[in-house]
DNA sequence: GATGAATGAGCTTTCATTCAT
DNA sequence: AATGAATGAAAGCTCATTCAT
């Protein structure tokens, strides 16, 4: 979104820029998740995106940069979508509960590219690298606030807000990590459910949990993400 | 270690391929640790281990193998000094605690070398992936059993033991691959301790709480594995 | 100036070819010199001479072509600039003097291209080499002529015309070729008189130096060329 | 010879790195001679030689350490051939003539080196352009040394020994550059016959006109260099 | 058993040239 | 006439792997 600029296009034309990038990116990303980074070659991202090799140079100025505005993009997503899901909720366990739904079913949604992002973030170049943690760290403040408002509405008991968000962060993680385990056990549904269950319910006072049952009489699953 | 012998050499001395074999990965484990696993050539380890690169292929047939023993090392480390370390001790939770503090010990010890098999598992070829899985698999049965015996016993309240397990590893593996959101904000001590808090704790029975008292009060920090 | 018209256009307006000859070969001309000609770019040319890539082709047929006119052009330079600065002068041996000050005045104004033409001719398709080549001999062959009449006139002992004609172009090639030793030691006008006193003066005849030292009097240094 | 260091091999055994690029520089000299340096492709480098290209690069780190080595070796050759022609001769105009002999006869060894050296030497790292020009600065050195112990023993009047060292090495080297021009119309004995009439005799006092006709009785052509 | 020189397939990247607009 | 996006052949260089010593 905000730091595409840092990555040099010779192609003036910014509706054509963002168009074309999006195509190379999209084929980047799916063969990126299936066989890595650098199994991967910049021909193969061309047949797939059903362009020559030279013109991916003329909207990225080398491989790196594909890398880091392919994960850039997933995190993008992230930051976006969670965001979106809890708009208008004010109820904060509600809103506790939905940001984790939202955040396992943008995972779930993109779940090899999530993959991907704990896999070749390193390959970045160090001053990449940052801004890639950067978002990272932003979405879970993100987290971390929805539930310091738990807390501080007497919804919940005292914790560790910080440590607290880095486990729901994970645990939405592992859903596109571990899923190979995690697969034949619990539909996505099933998985949020019980996650819920350890990382939210036993620290609810039972005003939080009064509210928390209350609302899962009322709508349960989340909106999907389009994408 | 059981499957090491998947790997073949052309050295038949079992003894001498031991030997060479550990001295050659202890250098890929640093190598790749630092770099990745494509960054690192065959070169730069034979360099680091002070052999010649033919000698590396008398004792692995490609690059592949060295990944695939690189990780299972890793991997075994756990297998081995977890139990070790709960070895002897008799109350559930007690066990259970020291487990986690194992857990997060040994990441501690080898922290870059927990990043690299999340990063480059997908690297090997699929047949070694599974094995890979099999150690992570059997690593996280024995915390689940952790976690039943505390329940069996009472001294936890019924919980989804195959879940909570997964956010103790995963709690541990944290400690590695966000450690550099973690640095400056905790002590090992203090991040297994907080730990704790969020995973263990809340689902201790009245009954787990009074144990979980008293066992604070006598042993602290377990024993630091040596290596 | 000639086989300019051996370069084809797609453009048939001959005053526009003229112009956007010219814009783009000066361009050419400024970067080939400062990076010679296999390093620079199209892009670049055109971006120097702020027109587009495609243009560049409605006017020449390829790089090669480029590189033709504008050595032609550098050549054609010392063609024009040589008579012009001897025009109107009748004495032989100040012909042959202000000849080479012109030489060397017009190689000072165009070092870089000159060294350029050094450089690239070789590049040049082996058709085209050979006009280039042509260039230089009929310069040559008008620098032979002012020798020859000087020696006809008695005011410079029998010498190897056409060898000596060679030493002095070469005397003032020397001047762009070596200036990076030279332009400490020299001013142009030191420089050119000391090569008269190593290539003309010791060949003048008695008759030949009294005529010398008249003109030596009169005007000193020629008119510098415009460009 | 000195500054090869400059350019890294990956092999260690000195005598094999000096061996193997012989053989590399001999086929990049043939090669960057007939086709230029930026035409010239490693692979044809290395077909040239019988190697393959990936050997080329355990014995040169770059395409341009190869142009290096192979121009240093031209400029090598004159440094050391021409000392060894005047060796053991003391009358300095026997030395300068049999000095401009020895230029000229290297040059015609290495015709095509000669004129690669002028071309490509600015293909050159800056860097390594200054060590090619320090060379070159020290053949002209030596042939002003050779001019200055004609003037110093009184067998030359005085003159810028500076300018006529320049203007004796460019003539050596125009047998070079302008052989096509040259070849039907002078044996190399010729040109030089011609050269010293242009270039040494007329400086020459009546002592060093008496000495070099005694010279030029006894032996007449110095030896052709071997390679 | 150990060495390290040699190989060559395969990668990323560049850039002259074309052509639809 | 002019543009500049698109092409793809070709280049330099790397590195896993082999094999003669």
């Amino acid at each position: 979104m905000s730091s595409a600029e840092s990555v040099k296009s010779v192609v003036t034309d910014p509706k054509l820029v963002e168009e074309r990038r999006h195509q190379i990116i999209s084929a980047a990303t799916k063969l990126f998740s299936e066989q890595g980074y650098y199994t991967t070659t910049i021909l193969q991202i061309a047949r797939e995106a059903k362009v020559s090799t030279g013109l991916i140079y003329q909207y990225f100025g080398d491989k790196d940069d594909i890398l880091f505005l392919t994960l850039k993009n997933v995190l993008d997503t992230y930051e976006q979508e969670i965001p979106r899901q809890i708009e208008g909720l004010t109820h904060p366990v509600e809103r506790l509960c939905r940001a984790v739904w939202a955040y396992c079913a943008v995972v779930d949604a993109q779940r090899e590219a999530t993959v991907l992002a704990y896999r070749s973030t390193k390959s970045l170049r160090a001053d990449r690298r940052v801004l890639i943690k950067d978002g990272e760290t932003r979405t879970n403040r993100m987290i971390e606030k929805s539930i310091r408002a738990c807390t501080t509405g007497g919804f919940m008991r005292p914790v560790n807000e910080y440590l607290l968000g880095y486990q729901i962060v994970n645990f939405a993680h592992a859903w596109a990590l571990k899923h190979w385990a995690f697969d034949d056990r619990f539909s996505l549904a099933e998985y949020v459910e019980e996650g819920l269950q350890l990382l939210v319910e036993p620290f609810l006072t039972a005003k939080g949990k009064t509210a928390l049952a209350k609302i899962a009489k009322s709508a349960d699953a989340p909106q999907q993400q389009p994408g």
